[in-house]
DNA sequence: GTAAACATACCAACCGGTCGGTATGAATTA
DNA sequence: TAATTCATACCGACCGGTTGGTATGTTTAC
């Protein structure tokens, strides 16, 4: 190896920034590369087309999210449903700032990509459900210990979190702030209380 | 007048189902014409530009939607807790089919605008919103009688049921069906039951 | 006949992608 | 150990097609 490949890194991690703020099929190659600050033969050789950097945006994406929610402090409380609870207050607590800081890269890419570009739909879809598989343990020991006996699956209830994150992402997008979007995680924090309430 | 202006109309149908499938950036003008059967100079004619039509058909988004909501059978219930779990239900029977037909135009658009396109960005907001609007009367009422305490407004839950639908759309772009947007309005439905359930 | 409602032809800017070339360092060889 | 070889990493000019938009001609209802 002559260099670190640092262009690739640079290349990926605006693509985050500009999809984000942008979306994707206005986020031109040339944006992508002034931002990242290389140029198109750096791009081009990294990757091969631009829609083979969407899916490579959208796994860094899934690498990135994966390692902060992983080292974050939600997992320590013993009870299961106390550690949910502590999730969705994570959450919470990282809608701050400018709205393309605190929104989803896979969401705000689907949108557009879903019919027309599979793959990138694809690697977007694993994104968020592999990040809402890492809730169903906590979400099952939580029904388990609670007696919950309603109709649903663990994983319903945790694709269900993610929606109202996404929709509380669209609402901050409308209204170009994070207010409303945290009042909606505040309605999903109320309805996994009342799940979980201790029926005894 | 010499003709009815059908093209204009044409074009407006033409966007919003070629928008929710593509998105706004990726839909061009020559599909539109296209789509609607029309050249450009009829687009040209009605619109100013490609912006001034997604303004227009976030209008139209919200009239159509708008007069469907408004002749719906979700109004009869007496009760308007009742009233407001049957807006939910009409919601869910309305996930069926292909995603592109059940899917949200402005929640859609504001993904890709809402930093770019300061006016497109406010007339999807204001179809997201003004929806919701329709909805907090209701909400109010069930909310005084059935003696909730809960610290939230009225808009506050309407404006959560619309992110729990708009997170619902992007489950389904995700899964490529409506299966588990259909799994999420149900949490939904069950959040609104027990704030709504007669504690006596 | 005249004005609204289009159609046709066209343009300049832009966009994704290509291509020839270069700098650098690691391996190979003498 | 020093010259040779070669792959990696990157540059930037360039190309052909596409895109939003325009200028101008044609049809149709009143």
């Amino acid at each position: 190896m002559a260099r670190a490949p640092t262009a690739r890194l640079k290349l990926l991690d605006a693509a985050v920034a500009l999809i984000r703020a942008k979306g994707y099929a206005a986020t031109t190659v040339d944006d992508l590369c002034a931002a990242a600050g290389v140029t198109k033969g750096a791009f081009f050789y990294h990757f091969a087309s631009k829609d083979d950097l969407a899916i490579a945006a959208a796994h860094h994406w899934s690498t990135c999210t994966g390692s902060l929610f992983a080292s974050a402090p939600y997992h320590q409380p013993a009870d299961p449903a106390e550690r949910i609870l502590a999730y969705i207050d994570f959450r919470k607590e990282l809608l701050r700032g400018e709205v393309c800081d605190f929104t989803c890269l896979a969401g705000t890419m689907l949108q557009e990509v879903h019919t027309s570009h599979e793959a990138i739909r694809r690697a977007c879809a694993a994104s968020i459900t592999d990040h809402a598989a890492t809730l169903e343990a906590d979400i099952a020991a939580a029904m388990a210990e609670h007696g919950v006996r309603h109709e649903f699956t663990p994983r319903s209830l945790a694709l269900h979190t993610q929606a109202v994150l996404q929709g509380a992402f669209i609402l901050a997008k409308a209204e170009g702030g994070p207010a409303v979007a945290a009042e909606s995680v505040d309605h999903l924090k109320r309805y996994v209380t009342s799940l979980f309430k201790r029926n005894d």
